[in-house]
DNA sequence: GTGTAGACTCCGGTCGACA
DNA sequence: GTGTCGACCGGAGTCTACA
């Protein structure tokens, strides 16, 4: 599957996993509320910084969301 | 220290630990080889696809490649 | 709380060429 | 083999607002 869904994907669940809501992440994270949609969506690519500053915000390493995404890509 | 800066380092690293030059890298993955310069020395942020393309092509998984990363960020 | 829309700026990423 | 330059274009990322 498509690299940038999965990662949306991946982000997602991690997000519902921490029990914040996209606003809040968004304010942690110090980034637009409406661009976290965005990239759940798969609509934008995200770069390596925005990676590290939502992998914080919800209080897990950015490998882990990347190694969420990888699993994501390879099942389908 | 610099995620960006941070990302370019473990590039690097991971790149010659798989014995391959920036050309055949750039050729592997698929992407502009004075890209993979810029990279490297932290004057782009890759996006998130770039970042696979980038470790499938150096044999590794992606995620060890931003383990990498958070190494060289927290230690300065 | 979330998705979407438009409009904007700036940088990601390509390409060819030269040291 | 690598860095750099200039030019180009699409998309990352912001901001405001409305359903």
């Amino acid at each position: 599957m498509d690299v940038g869904v999965a990662f949306g994907r991946a982000l997602r669940q991690k997000r519902k996993e921490a029990g914040l809501t996209q606003e809040r992440l968004a304010h942690e994270a110090d980034v637009q509320r409406n661009y976290v949609s965005l990239i759940e969506r798969g609509v934008n690519q995200p770069t390596i910084t925005i990676i590290f500053k939502l992998a914080n915000a919800l209080g897990c390493t950015p490998a882990a969301l990347v190694s969420e995404t990888e699993a994501l890509v390879e099942q389908g």
